[in-house]
RNA sequence: GGCGGCAUAGCCAAGUGGUAAGGCAGCGGUCUGCAAAACCGUUAUACAUCGGUUCGAAUCCGAUUGCCGCCUCCA
């Protein structure tokens, strides 16, 4: 007997097959809907996906990098619940954007914008964010737009006028489910020049652009049915997150200043073709404000390089965008970075601590302690990935453990395997510091001369050195002279 | 005007009905040659405002205020 089920087959889902993922209790806030919802896979064990990626024109600054760590948190943590995660980033580089500053910079276009993903690269190194498993490029799947765009305007939610094809909203009619907009209400003309352009209606979107006379020039164009055409950030996205993951997916991955108008044309275009929603949890970071305004990159916000120069550490820059929930805004202040940096360090004593312990008895109730802090870290981050809940679960067992230490009551084994938990919950949070690296010789000759002349109770050489090994960056943690 | 979001200590921040986690900064102490680090103690009887529901509200309901974002060719 075949049963077709009116809800697309979900209820296969509390089959023992999927009994393992089902225990969990994770739940993600999903814009689309929006509520906090438990999260179930579209296939068991298995995640896809997809994240807005960079336009590369420029160095990003340090706010639009919250979105790109909140997707490395979500896939993270995935991981951490062992599922395997297909991760898609593309990568915007055929735009107005891109096409303008190439001209500018008298570059071509594709070493122009080659140069700046390098540059997003390196920042994807410097705040440890795992690489996608793929970045596909917009201007390497042209023809895909143009193919899907044939089939919306065969399916007739699209048509060209002047050499341009737009998409006609007025023919889809879930339009607006993701910003909960009434397309009778918006103020038409609010951001742009609607009499530069010859749309049926003004709330339609391009699909393909008449190409301009100085991308003819150049050569960025594609020749279709249609005319000489540049594709529109929204059918590049919609065609290269269908290409690599399918008509659905699981998690879209952005920030909420896109939604309206990019991701809900993103979802038109697809929901038109397929009838089906392109994704099925949409998980968006809030903004990064400067002096309570959005950090754009017209005003001057550091990007990553300008934060490093100033002294902040990839990671501390991490923690920072990651420590507060990724729903509210976040305020960027160089005091923010500082307290963050003063988090971070509380931990990297503590497993120096650890890792350079000798001696102790071993601590009965170390078992608990671990599962304390494990629960208390998954618990946190299963509810919409509260970080500051769990890394204050983290904070209490540091606090906890350098009291063993203090009082001798930790051995070199429990040390090993608190070690390896913090290691563990790093795999997603990726700011502790565990492989200190090895002193200069300088370091290690000023200390061994300033332990020699603390023993000789030379206090004057000895704070010399001090003086002198602090302004070298180098920690000093004294023990009784005995 | 429409839609969406935010408001908790000096600063950052968790907390959706049971009496305010955690971090930074501060203060007192232990330790130290003195410091640093670490440890112990301490730091919100007005959770934006007003009203309501309840035995009980930061949490629920209504209204108000302030701030932020988006409003269709910038991505």
């Amino acid at each position: 007997m075949v049963v077709i089920l009116p809800d697309g087959g979900e209820r296969y889902l509390s089959t023992p097959l999927f009994a393992i993922q089902e225990e969990t209790n994770l739940r993600f806030y999903n814009t689309l809907t929006h509520a906090k919802e438990p999260f179930v896979p579209l296939q068991p064990g298995k995640i896809s996906i997809y994240s807005s990626g960079p336009t590369v024109h420029d160095r990003m600054h340090v706010g639009e990098w919250r979105r790109f760590v909140l997707a490395d948190l979500v896939r993270r943590y995935l991981e951490f619940k062992t599922y395997a995660v297909t991760h898609i980033v593309n990568i915007s580089d055929l735009n107005d954007k891109t096409i303008v500053g190439a001209e500018e910079a008298g570059m071509p276009l594709k070493p122009f914008t080659d140069k700046h993903l390098q540059a997003f690269m390196e920042d994807v190194e410097t705040l440890g964010i795992k690489p996608a498993t793929q970045y596909p490029r917009a201007s390497d799947h042209v023809e895909d737009m143009v193919a899907l765009t044939g089939r919306l305007v065969e399916k007739g939610f699209a048509y060209e006028k002047l050499r341009s094809v737009y998409f006609d909203i007025s023919r889809y009619a879930d339009y607006g489910k993701l910003s909960g907009i009434d397309l009778d209400k918006i103020r038409l003309g609010a951001t742009v020049d609607l009499d530069e352009y010859v749309k049926e209606n003004p709330r339609d979107f391009a699909l393909l652009k008449r190409a301009k006379l100085s991308e003819l020039k150049q050569g960025i164009y594609a020749k279709t049915e249609w005319g000489q055409i540049r594709p529109s950030w929204h059918i590049e996205s919609a065609a290269m997150a269908m290409k690599y993951l399918g008509e659905t997916f699981d998690i879209y991955t952005s920030s909420r200043d896109l939604i309206f108008p990019h991701h809900e044309n993103e979802i038109a275009v697809s929901g038109a073709l397929t009838g089906k929603p392109l994704a099925r949890n949409w998980i968006l970071s809030e903004q990064v404000l400067s002096g309570g305004k959005k950090a754009d990159r017209d005003a001057a916000i550091p990007n990553i390089r300008d934060l490093l120069e100033r002294g902040y550490s990839g990671r501390v820059i991490r923690y920072w965008l990651l420590s507060n929930h990724y729903r509210k805004p976040l305020n960027l202040s160089y005091e923010a970075l500082d307290q963050a940096s003063q988090a971070i360090r509380r931990i990297d004593e503590c497993i120096s601590g650890l890792a350079s312990l000798e001696g102790g008895r071993s601590y009965p109730d170390l078992d608990q302690l671990l599962y304390d802090m494990k629960t208390g870290f998954s618990d946190a981050m299963d509810d919409d990935l509260n970080v500051s809940s769990a890394t204050a679960t983290i904070f209490r067992m540091a606090r906890r453990v350098n009291g063993l230490i203090v009082n001798n009551e930790m051995d070199q084994t429990g040390a090993r395997r608190i070690i390896d938990a913090f290691k563990k919950v790093d795999t997603v949070l990726n700011v502790f510091d565990f492989a200190k690296a090895p002193e200069d010789p300088e370091v290690q000759k000023l200390k061994r001369e300033r332990e020699e002349a603390r023993r000789r109770k030379d206090w004057k050489l000895a704070d010399q050195l001090r003086e002198r090994l602090v302004a070298m960056g180098a920690e000093i943690r004294d023990k009784k002279i005995m």
